[in-house]
DNA sequence: CTCCTTATTGATAATGATTATCATTTGCAT
DNA sequence: ATGCAAATGATAATCATTATCAATAAGGAG
């Protein structure tokens, strides 16, 4: 089933190439979970998920995989409140970009992405004003809205 | 020296009330070091600066008052990278508003405060209609960006 | 000022997510 | 098919943060 690196991967063969110098079947497996599961799984969610398919694939290997794509940019890891930290895969496709709306009370964390152009148009000149003045190359950014969710307003 | 709760902190006196039910030398120590220090400092950085003044006080008062803080909006905790929350006094004067440039090699943290005017009549935009679409009632956003900064693009 | 209630503290143990270690396995270029 | 470096899995270690609990002290009532 393998072939060559990533190439089951039509999403992102050359950059899953780049990131992995082997394709294996643990990392097959974590790719799959990540790519048909719900978003902002931790680390644990991943490997309970894969372990159902693969039940000998260990728990530092999924924390190495996601190390690995997060570096690369493939995966987002994001911290909602709770020390753990949630992943989820970045589609190539611009259209899913979107950003996150975290309840302070109960933890619940809602996708947006209204409003995500206009704010995309900003970031990319501030991103501008930002790498001239102080010189830093931007890969990527990070907005979160923390507030209480309606159920929590409620609740005093 | 301490008087009523609060009253030498002439910029939140109040809230400072509403965070504290009783005001007391370690909590007065630690107010003191986030209103003079330098920002970003971790929990640990505090408690050694307090230290040095009063000896006695331990680490987990430290953590205490942070959360207290944090959760009144009289401190603001970030988390840059190294599993370490930082933590920075929030000025009631509005002009010290800034958001952070990180750099995802050698962690260095800048401040800027360009574009924030910007920044925060977008903010104000996207919250309004967050909060009318999703029901939330907003309290924070968080606004990063992460990159190399000049150095770490030179070192290949 | 003194007393009393209870919020707060300090010392310390516990927690838990993440990382390091290391012997074994395995992808894959040759 | 072979060899070697990359990757793995089991497990121990790390370390920031939180919980525990007996002792202390803030501050309101009298
Ligand atoms: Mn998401
Ligand atoms: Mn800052
Ligand atoms: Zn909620
Ligand atoms: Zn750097």
């Amino acid at each position: 089933m393998p072939g060559r690196c990533g190439s089951q991967y039509a999403d992102h063969p050359r950059r899953i190439c780049a990131a992995f110098r082997r394709m294996t079947i643990p990392r097959q497996a974590i790719l799959d979970i990540l790519n048909t599961s719900k978003h902002h799984m931790s680390a644990e969610d991943i490997y309970l998920a894969v372990h159902q398919f693969y039940p000998q694939i260990g728990l530092a290997t999924v924390y190495r995989t996601l190390e690995l794509l997060t570096q690369e940019g493939l995966v987002s890891r994001f911290e909602f409140g709770d020390h753990k930290a949630r992943y989820e895969i970045v589609r190539s496709d611009q259209t899913h970009h979107h950003h996150h709306l975290i309840c302070i009370k109960c933890g619940r964390v809602v996708e947006y992405s209204d409003f995500i152009d206009e704010e995309l148009d900003l970031i990319k000149r501030v991103e501008a004003g930002l790498t001239e003045k102080y010189n830093f190359n931007i890969k990527t950014h990070l907005i979160q809205f923390y507030g209480l969710c309606g159920q929590c307003q409620i609740q005093q």
